[in-house]
Formats: C-alpha cells, sequence, structure tokens
DNA sequence: GCAATTTTGGAATTTTTATTCCAAAAATCC
DNA sequence: GGATTTTTGGAATAAAAATTCCAAAATTGC
C-alpha cells in the first residue's frame, strides 16, 4: 500500500536496492550491514550467517530460535536485507539449491548396487571420482599459477608437449586442441629419445606433464629444456614433484585416483582451459 | 466387516510399519512398493523417487505440479509409504538436507568473474562441463550393453583399440590400462593403414571409438573386421553413430561440450570402467 | 533527567500450506 | 452386465507459518 513516500518522513531513502539477486549478494550485503546492526538483528545476522545453508528448509519460528531472539526479529532482519519478507529470502535459496540432475545420487547407488566388482559398480566408481576430482579442482585451482602458464606458453614460438603413461592422453589432447587453436605445438612420445634435444629451439616452451610414479623421460626434457634457458610449464599433481624445480608455472590437479587408475578429469579440464587460453592469447 | 473369520487374521491393520527412519529406508521401501501402485500414485513414485532431493524445499503443490497430479494424490502417496502426512516424510529429509555448496559452486562463480575469456573462466567451464558429463552419464548408462561389451571383449585373444583426434587420448588411455591389467591389446593410430588389416585375427576383437564427425580411418577398420565376423564394441556419442552398424555392443556417452572441445570426462569414466572390468573377467 | 527516537517482544492477523473427506469415476470381480 | 471395490479429484477444513502492529522497554540526544 504504501510502499511509496509515505506522508510524514524524513526521506531518507538509504537503499532503495531490491532484494539481493543471488547467495553472493546476499552474503555481501550481509557484510556490510553487520558492523551497525542493534543487539538482536545482530544476533540474527550472526546466526543465520553461520547457518545460510539451512535457510532453505527453516521456518522462520526455527531460525528465531535457534538464534535466541523472537520470530519478528527475524522478519525484521530478513526486510532490513531487501526482502519483502522471510519468505522472499527463504525462496532465494531454495531455488539456488537445483543441482540439474537430481537424480544422480539414486542412480549412482543403483549402479554401485550392480556388486562389487560388476561393471556398473566400476563405472559408478569412476564417474564419483571424476566428479569429486572436478569438484576438487574448483575449490584449489591456482590462478595466478594458471594466468603465468598461459602467458609462457602464449610466449613461445613452439610448445613441446611431453606426457608419458598416464599423462600420454592428456599430452595427446592437448596437442589435439594446440592444432585446432593455430598454436604450433609439437607432441613428444618417448620413441627416439634423441629427436627431442634437436627439437627444442630458442623461444620455445616445454609443457610437462607427469604424475607419481614420475616418468624419467618426462623429467629429462623438461631438465634439458631448463638448462638451455627455455621456460616450462609443469601440469602435475602436487608440489612436491621433482618437476617443480625445473619449472616457471606449475599447474597442480587434484586428481582422485579408484584403484590404480586416474579419471584424469581433472587433469583434462585443466588441460583444455590452459590449451584455450593460449590460443586465444596469442590470436588477439 | 466379514462375519465369518478366516484361519488367519487377515483383517489386521495393514500397516503396523512406522515411517521409514532413514533415506535409505525410504527408497527402499519405495522401491518394495513401486511395482503394484496404481496409476496415479506411481506417477508420484516416479517423480518422487528421481527427485528425492527437491522433496526438503518443496511443497505438496509443487511436488504434485511437478508429478502431475492433484495435491491429494502426494498426500496418499506419503501415507502408503508409513508417514502421517507429507510434513514427516519432509521433516526427514530436511534432517538429512546438506547442500554441496557454499564451496563448490560459490568457487565456480568466483573462478568465472575473472571475466569471459579469462583462463580461470575457462577452467570454471570446463569443469563444469565434465561434471555436468558425469552426472548425465550416471543417469543414462546402460547396465546391459556395458555387460555385453566386458564379455564381448573378454572373450577376445587380442583387443584392438582404435580412435583417432578427439578420440585418440581415451583410445591411448585404454591401451594403456590394457596393458596394466594384462589384456593383450593393441593400440591403432592411423598411421600405416595396411597394418590394420593384417593385424587383426581370428578370435580378436575391436573396440573403437568416434564422436561426431566420425573418423572415416576408425568407422573403415569397425567395417573391415565385422566383415571377418569379428566381434565390434562401440564407444560413441549417439545411437545414431554409424559405427553402430557394425556394432556388437554399443556404449554411448553423454558427453557435454563446452565450445568446440569436449570435455572427455565421462567418455574416460565408462572406458576405464570397460577396461577394468575387461581386466578382471579375464583374470578370473 | 526528560523528551525523542529506536529497538524489542509478543499477540493478533493474514496468508499459505497441509490434510481430510466424500462423491464421482474407473477398475475389478462374479 | 451389474455389483463391489478401488482409485481419483477437488472442495472444505484444519494446521502451520508468515507477517504486521503496537505498546513497552531501551537507548540516545540534549
Amino acid at each position: 500500500m504504501d510502499q511509496t513516500h509515505p506522508p510524514q518522513t524524513d526521506d531518507l531513502p538509504d537503499e532503495i536496492t531490491g532484494p539481493p539477486a543471488s547467495v553472493d549478494e546476499f552474503r555481501t550485503r550481509l557484510a556490510d550491514i553487520l558492523d551497525d546492526l542493534p543487539r538482536r538483528l545482530r544476533q540474527c545476522a550472526d546466526y543465520i550467517a553461520a547457518n545460510t545453508d539451512r535457510i532453505a528448509v527453516s521456518t522462520v519460528a526455527e531460525l528465531a530460535t535457534g538464534a535466541d531472539v523472537p520470530p519478528s526479529a527475524v522478519m525484521r532482519f530478513c526486510q532490513i536485507l531487501g526482502f519483502s519478507g522471510f519468505s522472499e529470502m527463504q525462496r532465494l535459496f531454495r531455488e539456488a539449491y537445483s543441482p540439474g540432475w537430481p537424480d544422480y545420487s539414486t542412480r549412482l547407488k543403483n549402479l554401485k548396487e550392480g556388486g562389487a566388482g560388476s561393471p556398473t559398480a566400476l563405472l559408478a566408481e569412476f564417474i564419483e571420482a571424476g566428479r569429486q576430482s572436478l569438484e576438487a579442482l574448483a575449490k584449489s585451482a591456482d590462478e595466478v599459477a594458471l594466468q603465468q602458464a598461459v602467458a609462457v606458453l602464449a610466449g613461445a614460438d613452439t610448445v613441446h608437449v611431453v606426457g608419458l603413461r598416464r599423462a600420454f592422453p592428456v599430452a595427446s589432447y592437448l596437442a589435439y586442441v594446440f592444432e585446432k587453436m593455430s598454436v604450433p605445438a609439437m607432441l613428444h612420445d618417448g620413441v627416439g629419445k634423441l629427436d627431442h634435444r634437436f627439437a627444442l629451439r630458442p623461444n620455445d616452451a616445454v609443457l610437462a606433464i607427469t604424475f607419481a610414479p614420475y616418468s624419467e623421460e618426462t623429467l629429462t626434457l623438461a631438465q634439458d629444456a631448463k638448462a638451455r634457458g627455455l621456460p616450462v610449464v609443469a601440469l602435475t599433481d602436487r608440489m612436491t614433484s621433482p618437476l617443480v624445480r625445473f619449472s616457471d608455472a606449475i599447474l597442480t590437479v587434484p586428481e582422485v585416483d579408484f584403484g590404480a587408475f586416474r579419471s584424469l578429469s581433472a587433469t583434462i579440464a585443466m588441460a583444455i582451459a590452459l590449451a584455450v587460453a593460449v590460443g586465444s592469447a596469442r590470436g588477439s
């Protein structure tokens, strides 16, 4: 009704801002106001900040109890944040929680029930390993290192890609993507070791990929390149990898294994991102 | 009421069982009754089984709409499962509720904020593509086809693996895993086409991998194998793939692309599962 | 210390949501 | 084919939850 100017008001339209449009915005706004909030409202803010994930499944009364305030305080809190009320705030969190693939976990469970060792159970395990790897990568990715790596490779004449054994699929995919992106690249496959030394020219760069147990040949090539003053980018499993010593930019990927085999999901995601970024950095 | 008392007291209340005490028990009970359920109730069951994780954040009306039934049908469904009503069922799921975020999805969002085309934004996209691919695979995997494929390959003397271009990384990884599992395998890499024909021996099998646009050489090899009566297993993107014609077992993987490049996550998960299953089937 | 302003708690109210109930429709049985 | 049982849809009702409102308490400014 009187949503707009009431008759007698000190018109202090501090915030005509609408409700937060995302969970992130919600957090930002919450942090902004947190400091100048009266006692009870502050209790709400603290409790809710610490329990954001329960907003979607709680009632006003429950949150109020949790924060040890009366329900009306929670309502006020919602309004201060820009929502029309609690329901609007809750809607934000209910919608934000929408993994597009609801029956994923059910289905995975069914697959696993095929019995330990059955093909479908194996598949479920590898799917899960891959997914965990990707999520871990999302959390741990080093943005600075990635930018460095792109810069190094974008400045090279030819990119020498080396990766053997388990790393070879990644190396070969990188070579493929580089070719598609018109980046001069050379895939070293470990046969004819002598060729390597001659192939490395000034202004080239090396992209070396290896995971424990680290492949001798890959390390050697990286070392050679370093000795000649060529920049080396490492794609490896951890910061203690021997590759780290020779490298100018280090990308680590947290890959979850199942049994003896890597899912490679995270490694490949990182590899493609790198290659495409290098490709477009060169293009422009 | 029955006048004549039968020997057994089958006029007892049908359900003395209380409500499911856990999500697992819920699933079990749902699976039990699923088969003998009238039409509308079955719609509920199907929809809810496929959307269990939305129960915690939905209203009866919302679920009813989703399942395309009236709200009362949903209520009946809850009661059949042993709950006193929807609220009790919802309580179970609300207690178990714990969303995957904030970490993962917030972080992804931050990565993307590096700006379109930035290396980290690309990484986020590929991570997301990979994850979606894996989840889609979990949903769509054809257990029967997988078992067929394992049977075919486990019975072969030598497995010929062929996959070129984008499929080559997968093929090479398969070759690696087969080697580790002591399965005689041969990786065909497209150079020296003539070799292929001679390499195929009676009792061998072919594992062909290709995605649109399908590689000529791969199709040719599969066709040759078929012509000689060798079994062919296809790992491809859809049922309309030209590979399907020559194949005895068809594995399709729903891979989500970002830009021009496949994440390969799902394909590799399927490939490893297949290889490991074949390896252990032979071992025993 | 007094008046003005802000903050608070909880009761009253409104809105939404869950739940029941029953007549009609459909299916099943004899 | 008619009687009986099961299933269904939706209106009616009950319950729960959200939201508003206002008087009392606390705080602030002078």
